[in-house]
DNA sequence: CAGATGAAGTGAAACGATTCACTTTCAGTT
DNA sequence: AACTGAAAGTGAATCGTTTCACTTCATCTG
């Protein structure tokens, strides 16, 4: 690392450190901070022109209301928090894109925080956020166990791919998204099938495995199961399973995994979706740039998000309406990593 | 989509709407509001006991300090904005994740924003994160056209990746990377190069291409050049570029676009690297899961975020101290994209 | 013992907006 | 001419903190 100073940089002109505020603005337009409050808010009773004089003395100011003291004043603060596992996982950086931008389009602005899959970070987020004010909270948590978490008291919050009582949920139906999966292999004719869930701490996985397995098993052979973690270097159990215990094909609980079990098949001669066919979960961004470009089941990630800000903000409005459960449809992603099973 | 309300939610119990304040606590520990606010700030000159009396209090009435309120007085907020322009490039998650922590770790929030790589909207955020009166702002431009922006007035703002003259800018040193491309290439014999550009808008690319360029002009010979998208599809123009006037190695100007090269080059049964090598430049998360291994040049993105939170704060403190420009190297990633060039 | 010193604690004024309750003005109605 | 009601505008309280300036009182110093 390379370091220089710039010793006559030429800053920001005119850095004039006290902002403009509404006072100074009602004394430019001749007017009282109630009348001023009530032109740029277009709220009491105040005369066109008054008004259209208010608001060129801001314009002409450059006037910005203080957040902070509106904030404090009114008792809400324009800011929702979004609570997230690890967004270096590519399942997130769309969804708080999404959110993000559906958040700005209200007028919201958000405190993003990654908790880095630790539970004891997550309690810290939520803490902190409701400290800030936040006005609501989209949490999207680390697993499904029913934590009891003292800081959310009384801030709306909306809870993402988990069912948590108490709470708004939007989620995807996972269970459907395991059985189109197998239904998939089933079709194109393999039996010998192996599951490998994603971390059974999360309802979605259980979910998933659950589907997956049930059709599976009405219809054809599970030659094996094992859990792993959203990763794309499995472990050398699993590993050995799936080097060992030939299924024709393999059902993954998440791309990533998807992912690590084509680079093992692969790295051991093993043809796909020739030899051994696999299919994933989620349509993480890049999964059609693999090869073989990754059949697998998609979630809408983005219509996720835009529905968790609505729904969070419509509880804001109602605070008293009925807790929403939202599931989402999930679909196929046909691609090249399932192949026909040949009659051998 | 499915919907179905869940009449009898059994809410978040006791969500007592109003919180604590520290009015409450003072009285409760039979104080003023000056020693309660000192007691908890360790601040003014308060008995032990009388202290210990008044943080029991708080812990018991579960206080929270409404920051808001704390903001106003103090004239900071303790948050930060991050403004990037695009969480679903593979490049940014990281140095949001990274940001976010290091912010935290200092006790401040932050408020993260995407532009869609839109000018328009990078003024807005900015203007938006200058109501909610950040402290400070860290922004990483869309590109480095020295537009004014009015909204920054006054805000200490590090700059990442560009040069803009009156801030901190923290960056990396991307014409050593190119050149380091462009020798790696050479060291393995190839002579006839050609290079892809990111969008030239942006002073990382330029000078990403100045560097390798001037490399390959020096010691072998640069068969074309071709500016393109951040983004995996090519379009024609490239395409027809690579496929007729066959370099031997191929320096593309990110990750992402070289991911795309290698598609094109093999749906056209060329192979990599044994036909043509490949290199990149990011090192983003997955290029090791493709086919072949990226070689790539990898940026200290996480270093260079926990140091634009260090640069901005260190500033918030010293607010007249010299411009800082900081310069992290950048290192070779050798896998498989690349190979020696038989004599043929 | 007078005065100085310092620790412990308090009262009240900010910070910058919103908003309730109120006054003034004036056109319209009887 | 007196009354009514709406429209336009204002004064002042308020939100929850921090912090300056001040008081009180016990102890120390010469």
């Amino acid at each position: 690392m390379k370091m220089s100073d710039t010793p006559n940089a030429s800053g920001n002109e005119d850095t004039r450190s006290s902002r403009v505020t509404l006072k100074q603005v009602a004394e430019a337009a001749g007017v009282s901070l109630a009348t001023a409050s009530y032109s740029l808010n277009n709220g009491g009773s105040v005369g066109q022109e008054t008004r259209d004089r208010v608001i060129a003395a801001a314009e002409q100011l450059g006037y910005r209301p203080n957040l902070a003291a509106k904030a404090m004043r009114t008792g809400r603060s324009g800011t929702l928090g979004f609570v997230l596992p690890d967004l270096t996982n590519p399942f997130f950086p769309l969804l708080a894109q999404t959110v993000i931008n559906a958040a700005r389009e209200e007028g919201y602005g958000v405190f993003l925080t990654d908790t880095q899959g630790s539970k004891e970070a997550e309690v810290q987020s939520l803490d902190a956020l409701s400290r800030r004010g936040v006005d609501g909270i989209i949490w999207f948590p680390v697993d499904d166990l029913p934590e009891r978490v003292p800081a959310l008291q009384g801030i709306p919050t909306v809870v993402l791919d988990r069912s948590l009582s108490g709470f708004d949920c939007v989620m995807f139906d996972c269970e459907a998204g395991g059985r189109m999966a197998a239904q998939r292999l089933i079709d194109a004719g393999h039996r010998r099938i192996g599951l490998i869930t994603g971390p059974l701490a999360a309802l979605s996985a259980r979910q998933r495995a659950d589907g997956a397995r049930a059709l599976v098993q009405a219809r054809g052979e599970l030659m094996w199961e094992c859990e792993a973690a959203f990763s794309a270097d499995l472990d050398a159990k699993l590993v050995k399973l799936l080097l060992q215990k030939r299924a024709t094909a393999v059902i993954a609980g998440a791309d990533l995994i998807a992912v690590g079990v084509i680079r093992v098949l692969r790295a051991n001669g093993i043809r796909v979706p020739e030899d051994v066919s696999v299919i994933g979960f989620d349509n993480i961004p890049w999964t059609d740039l693999c090869t073989p470009p990754l059949t697998t089941i998609e979630l809408p990630v983005n219509e996720m998000g835009v529905e968790a800000v609505r729904v969070l903000l419509s509880r804001l409005k109602s605070p008293e309406d009925p807790r929403r459960r939202i599931l989402f449809d999930v679909s196929l992603v046909e691609r090249e990593s399932v192949a026909r099973l040949e009659q051998g």
